[in-house]
DNA sequence: GTAATCTGCTTCGAATTCGAAGCACAGCGA
DNA sequence: TCGCTGTGCTTCGAATTCGAAGCAGATTAC
């Protein structure tokens, strides 16, 4: 079954789209807005509580649940980032003592990133009062039931798109021959 | 019930959270992840096929939907932003005709801001492919039913997050008795 | 083996973002 | 009315972000 939608606007257009599902808009729509209103709080409390960007608090984060060292591009894709942005940061939490960046051994070209003590102590005092800010804006308004809900959606949805080739493997422009 | 979950790190390092519901980190996490993957795949589009930013898309829909003008604070509110940023996108969008500015009558420091026909037939041409890449990436892993819980749960998340006070009533610097 | 290409990271310049401070009007109380 | 505070927007400077280009090591084709 495929239902229409219609976009009016006051200049007097409407634009009809055809969706499977008449409540597609509305979710994508509220989805959008509550993360970005999630996420500027989310940046104020950890400027706020660790004089972290958000980040550099997903970096490290990032860092201290891997299992081992992650190459800059595993870093930058994890956290959705453009692999200069995250040389630019990565320079930041280096010279914070946060991080250590090393060659590969395996391989000259690849920098291996890990998390410092240090780094690892800034985030296990940042982390509580962060999944409380979480807790309070995202989850107080939930059941039981919705949280089940979301989880199950939103990992189904992730996985769906981290299905598709990463960021890291776009196609690189062809060098001019000159 | 209160249940525990754990981070456990690779320093050895644990920290014990007790939150309602243990799969609130994992949603959580999944939940900005894939906002993210979604923002990126969508910026691009936007980026190629109109030749806007994400956020001056964002404004444009907003001014569009808009019943009559919008002031310069309740877009930037609208769209979770900082009203200097608004200021230079609006500054952009003015000049590439896609609005106009003028001052209120009701208030002269107030700045009312219409979309212009340009800026509607903009949106009329970039919308439908937004709409079938949203399609793609966000919604073709779901049921009916799927689309159904999200957007009522988003739509209760955000109206929660909404009834804080917004972005723009932040206690403002008191000036330094000089 | 080696030339051609690919891949990982950094550098570079341009564009965007934010908060603090400033300006101008609005609204209030005495 | 006058002064004081609050609000709407802009300007300003600093920080961050991105893509394109560059460099060096790896990989492939032949």
């Amino acid at each position: 079954m495929t239902l229409a939608t219609c976009f009016e606007f006051e200049t007097g257009t409407v634009i009809v789209m055809t969706s499977p599902d008449p409540r597609q808009p509305g979710a994508y729509f509220a989805l959008t807005e509550a993360v970005s209103l999630l996420q500027h709080q989310v940046e104020q409390h950890l400027r706020t509580e660790g004089d972290l960007s958000y980040v550099q608090f997903q970096l490290l984060t990032r860092l201290a649940a891997a299992d081992g060292r992650l190459t800059m591009t595993e870093l930058a894709d994890g956290v959705v980032y453009s692999r200069s942005g995250l040389t630019y940061q990565a320079g930041l939490l280096e010279k914070a003592g946060l991080i250590t960046r090393r060659p590969s051994p395996d391989d000259e070209r690849a920098t291996l990133v890990t998390i410092t003590p240090k780094g690892a102590a800034l985030v296990e005092r940042v982390l509580p009062g962060h999944i409380q800010v979480v807790q309070r804006l995202l989850f107080e308004s939930l059941s039981d039931a919705d949280v089940h809900h979301l989880g199950d959606i939103m990992t189904r949805v992730r996985d769906h798109m981290r299905s598709q080739p990463p960021r890291s493997a776009a196609p690189r422009k062809r060098r001019t021959a000159g």
